[in-house]
DNA sequence: GCGCACTATGACAACGTTGTCCCCGACCGG
DNA sequence: CCGGTCGGGGACAACGTTGTCATAGTGCGC
């Protein structure tokens, strides 16, 4: 700025108000003053007009577990969208489920003075958030709650979905049905799991320990798994696969398997419709995650300042096929 | 860093003297300083501390065309782990294939002095970049060129993989191959064209321009294109798709079709292996991209003054089946 | 010709850091 | 007791902006 000034023969105020399309500046100076900016190919460095006007960064952090799961790259895209439509820019960080590595992402993002945090947490303890909170920085969870702190949260009904993959399947006869998860550690998994059991309860089927597997999330772990569910005296004639992730696993490792088990899947993803059988899923909007979650964090950025909100968004059993076969 | 001082009793530059761990400081004072910092809940402003150092601000900006498409997801996350070796964070945005919008993020990521900038570029005039780049930020444009500028670039061998597409197809006694593309102003979709023609050519079929449909990019208009394809005096028995989009909009608009053509797809995707018959695709890796890209920009930043790269990755047919249909 | 309003512009401080330089006091050898 | 060294710490400027206030010139009414 100080070169665009030296070069026009003006003060760098005059400058500052040229590139800010201030008032009371002489066409003819402004002329000039651009036509200096074009030759030096100045840009206004945005740090130290924030730093100077103390206000907005123009940016937020979004720290989540893992970009390239379709599922998070649509709730980022959907962030993305939201923080367009209000003049920011988004920054974001995969965790990869290591609660240390989300707390460094987390707290570097704070240091970048983001304008606001949406966190889908790795870990469970999250009190390192407090100070930036009460220094005014707005933090929304998405997918899964904080583990300590009391803060606006938007999840998924993980356990009403869960109950009702299973009321499906029981419908159709099932009565030994397996479930496949995550690990216990991760909440979405617990609260499918415990879905899993209310949802055997209610259908008046046993909760059988064997029949559940909680940990595996690598092909070669869910091929284990369900070879080790096929092995049992009395094998399940259905399964719930707990995510995506796993539920493609699965339905590699069963690909081309003489019997298959009816299966429901969490998740939605593309091409389970097109899978033979196509593939019934509970269906989640990563969108509308991503959505509900950056509307909530612009409404604090807003000066909402109710307590803090918890959203619980719908999920639908989306019926393909896969989940509708009768028991033998 | 100022009420720090206050509290602690002391200066500020020995509050930042502690704050970046200098040696010279009391530990007695560190422990004072420690605690005010801890009581206050103060972290440093990165933004004030990078102006004053004039060196980095620990950034990469990467425009893309979508995030929420998996191909970009995992171009996405590749960068970013090759940034977090770096110490840098990724700034993202969407173009949505508006030249405008590519223009706006990426001027906009410059403001805020990015280290570098990775961009699939919408349109074909870059000379907007000219400036930035001149001033010392490295660009690096990948999936597709530069319009009217000369940078390093990181490609994929779009016309080779169209051109072994077209063979393969030929070699199972196709005649009649159609090609479905994208509009012909994205630079990935008229390679790929270009590499349908050189590979029939090379086949020695004719280049029939009915069955050539550039555009569609919806499952309706892909659906269209496919009946009008079929509807043609003499419909081609096979069927060339042109990126990951196409490619399943066209398995859902042929799923249940009496007679399917042959058909190979541009671009790998998950599940491609589960469909019946498995989808054959020319395969290359988002992560190898995004990996050569960032590294690319990561020699710049370390020195690199060579004159600008051009780099282009290979691509790998995969026959699952889809493709190894013979022509009827 | 004088005061006044108004326009165009500039000087300067400040945002939160850090680099440079300087100062104070303790300790040591002679 | 003096000069020098060293460890600990502070004052101040500067990074690139913008907000506040001041100032010079111009035109106008009386």
């Amino acid at each position: 700025m100080n070169d665009v000034a030296r070069l026009a023969g003006v003060s760098i105020k005059t400058v500052s108000r040229v590139v800010n399309d201030e008032a009371g500046v002489h066409p003819a100076t402004a002329e000039r003053v651009l036509a200096a900016i074009d030759q030096l190919g100045f840009r206004r460095n945005l740090s130290a007009r924030n730093l100077r006007r103390g206000s907005s960064t123009g940016t937020i952090g979004l720290v989540l577990e893992d970009v390239g799961n379709p599922f998070y790259s649509g709730v980022t895209r959907a962030v993305e969208e939201i923080a367009r439509l209000r003049g920011r820019q988004v920054i974001t960080g995969s965790s990869d489920e290591d609660p240390a590595r989300e707390r460094e992402l987390a707290l570097e993002f704070c240091s970048r003075r983001v304008d606001g945090l949406l966190v889908v947490p790795a870990g469970l303890q999250h009190g390192y958030l407090v100070p930036e909170m009460r220094a005014g920085t707005p933090v929304v969870f998405l997918d899964r709650p904080a583990g300590d702190v009391v803060v606006d949260t938007v999840l998924v009904d993980n356990v009403g979905g869960t109950v009702e993959a299973v009321a499906h399947l029981a419908s159709f006869g099932h009565r030994r049905i397996a479930f496949l998860g995550d690990s216990p550690d991760i909440f979405t998994a617990n609260e499918r799991l415990r879905g899993y059991r209310e949802g055997c309860a209610r259908a008046g089927i046993g909760y059988h320990e064997a029949l559940v597997v909680m940990g595996p999330h690598d092909e070669a772990s869910v091929r284990a798994a369900l070879a080790g569910l096929r092995d049992l005296a009395d094998p399940p004639t259905a399964v719930v696969t707990g995510n995506n992730r796993i539920t493609v696993h699965a339905l590699r490792a069963l690909a081309g398997a003489p019997a298959r088990p009816a299966l429901v899947g969490f998740d939605d993803f593309e091409l389970a419709d097109l899978l033979s059988p196509p593939v019934s899923v509970i269906a989640h909007d990563a969108s509308a995650l991503g959505k509900a979650a950056a509307d909530l964090l612009f409404a604090r950025l807003d000066g909402d300042g109710s307590p803090p909100r918890r959203v619980v968004l719908p999920v639908r059993l989306v019926a393909r096929g896969s989940g509708e076969v009768p028991a033998s």
